[in-house]
RNA sequence: GGAGGGGUUCCCGAGUGGCCAAAGGGGGCAGACUGUAAAUCUGCUGGCUCCGCCUUCGGAGGUUCGAAUCCUCCCCCCUCCA
């Protein structure tokens, strides 16, 4: 094992807080391992890497010798954690969960050691508790203590509803943390209360009570928003390596060193010397690294040359699909021909397109909106800088 | 059960009879520039057989030469009172 300063620094790299840091020293000095778990959604089997930032953690005290628990909320997963947007979800069945978790598996043991992972569902302990005992727990906490809950306050404030089982939902999360007897859990910083319930309960229940360590919510491609789905700014890890190459070099060059804070695997060192050299050296840098970790060393090598070859030299990309097309005998307006190969998705696009100097047939600026692809053309056509296609016409 | 407020184009949000395919912002896309799909600036952002036509403003009817805007019924959301 590590020298214990160098692993506390490392535990305490880019996270956002850690409660209490002073239990977290004492557990570490057990020098035992550390139970530490992590809960995740059973409904977003597709990870991305705002998801990563967790997982990366719990990778780091993978490596320090700790044990690392994989909690999927199955049971959690029926009530949904209360954010004031969509309360209603439709419940999973049973095998959609065990579906999800099997994508989560093949996911995160990119990052995780497969063999030192445990993974459980909280269904284990939840679908065993009747009314009773589910009541009893309940009665640990009171409705005061929940409105402290910054996103509860707001609405309860604001006269929005708040329904009563979105205050089961933290005590679930919190005694799992009991069934699991866990020292360390994670989470987001959005987590902070569902963590600290954890403590609570725990303490009641006279274990010794979890430290929480929160990690930052990554900010999206906008720049702005944190990472998700339903915000469309993310960076899925199952992506295609250029696609994922791409996504990463759009970033700004403000937000890449915070990627490097959250993402990366290398060194504080070795990250202080690439702020000193040239920001598209060190975004591409990172770029290779996060494909290099979802693809293989090999793909992210193909997606470095390809973006350079493309981006950098302008050439055409590698892999351009072929498409034909029956023009008939008094063939195609150019319009229409793009929008039925998929590089547009109506007319009106196209013509915008044409219009905004944005499509290209071999390369050559068109313009000219009443061109007419007569049958038996063949060539490369580009709408933006994006998107190529090989259009054959019959 | 009672009183009131609201549902607008991808999102937020203006618009209360014609000048509305609908302000503004966000997002997205495109062009220029560049160090990159950074930053910045500019433009575009319902569809079509595209200098014209067609379909949009919760749903269905109605008034009118003409409705997102007025009337009727219905659906949904929210607030307050009980």
């Amino acid at each position: 094992m590590m020298p214990f300063d160098e692993a506390l620094s490392a535990i305490k790299r880019g996270v956002d807080a850690i409660l209490l840091e002073a239990d977290l020293i004492e557990k570490l000095k057990l020098g035992r391992p550390l139970r530490v778990k992590a809960g995740f959604d059973p409904t977003a089997p597709d990870l991305h890497l705002g998801h990563t930032v967790l997982i990366n953690k719990l990778r780091q005290f993978q490596l320090l010798g700790h044990e690392v628990i994989f909690l999927i909320g199955d049971f959690t997963g029926m009530i949904g954690d209360p954010t004031g947007k969509n309360t209603t979800r439709p419940p999973l069945t049973p095998e959609e969960v065990q579906r999800n978790a099997q994508t989560y598996q093949q996911q995160i043991f990119k990052i995780l050691d497969s063999e030192k992972t445990r993974i459980v569902f909280n269904s284990q302990w939840m679908g065993e508790m009747n009314a009773a005992a589910l009541i009893q727990l309940t009665s640990r906490q009171t409705v005061a203590r929940m409105l402290e809950r910054e996103d509860f306050s707001k609405r309860y404030k604001s006269g929005q509803p708040i329904a009563i089982h979105e205050f089961i939902y933290p005590l679930i999360q919190g005694y799992d943390s009991v069934a699991l007897e866990a020292d360390i859990e994670l989470g987001g910083t959005d987590q902070r209360f569902n963590l600290l319930m954890g403590r609570e309960l725990q303490k009641i229940e006279g274990q010794t009570p979890q430290t929480v360590i929160t990690m930052p919510l990554l900010v999206g491609l906008d720049g702005t928003q944190k990472m998700s789905k339903s915000q469309g700014n993310y960076i899925g890890i199952h992506e295609p390596p250029n696609e994922m190459f791409g996504k990463v070099m759009s970033i700004s060059d403000e937000l890449m060193w915070n990627y490097y804070e959250l993402l990366s695997f290398k060194s504080v060192a070795e990250i202080a010397l690439l702020k000193e050299g040239h920001p598209r050296e060190a975004k591409s840098s990172l770029a290779s690294e996060l494909v290099e970790r979802f693809h293989g060393l090999a793909a992210a090598e193909r997606a470095s040359e390809e973006f350079k070859a493309r981006f950098q030299k302008g050439q055409m990309p590698s892999d351009i699909q072929e498409i034909i097309i029956h023009v008939g005998e008094e063939g195609q307006g150019i319009a229409n021909l793009l929008k039925s190969s998929g590089l547009v998705p109506s007319t009106s696009e196209a013509l915008r397109m044409l219009k905004q100097g944005a499509v290209r047939i071999d390369g050559e600026r068109i313009t000219d909106k009443n061109r007419v692809i007569k049958p038996g053309f063949d060539h490369i056509y580009q709408v933006g800088k994006r998107k190529f296609a090989r259009v054959k016409t019959t």
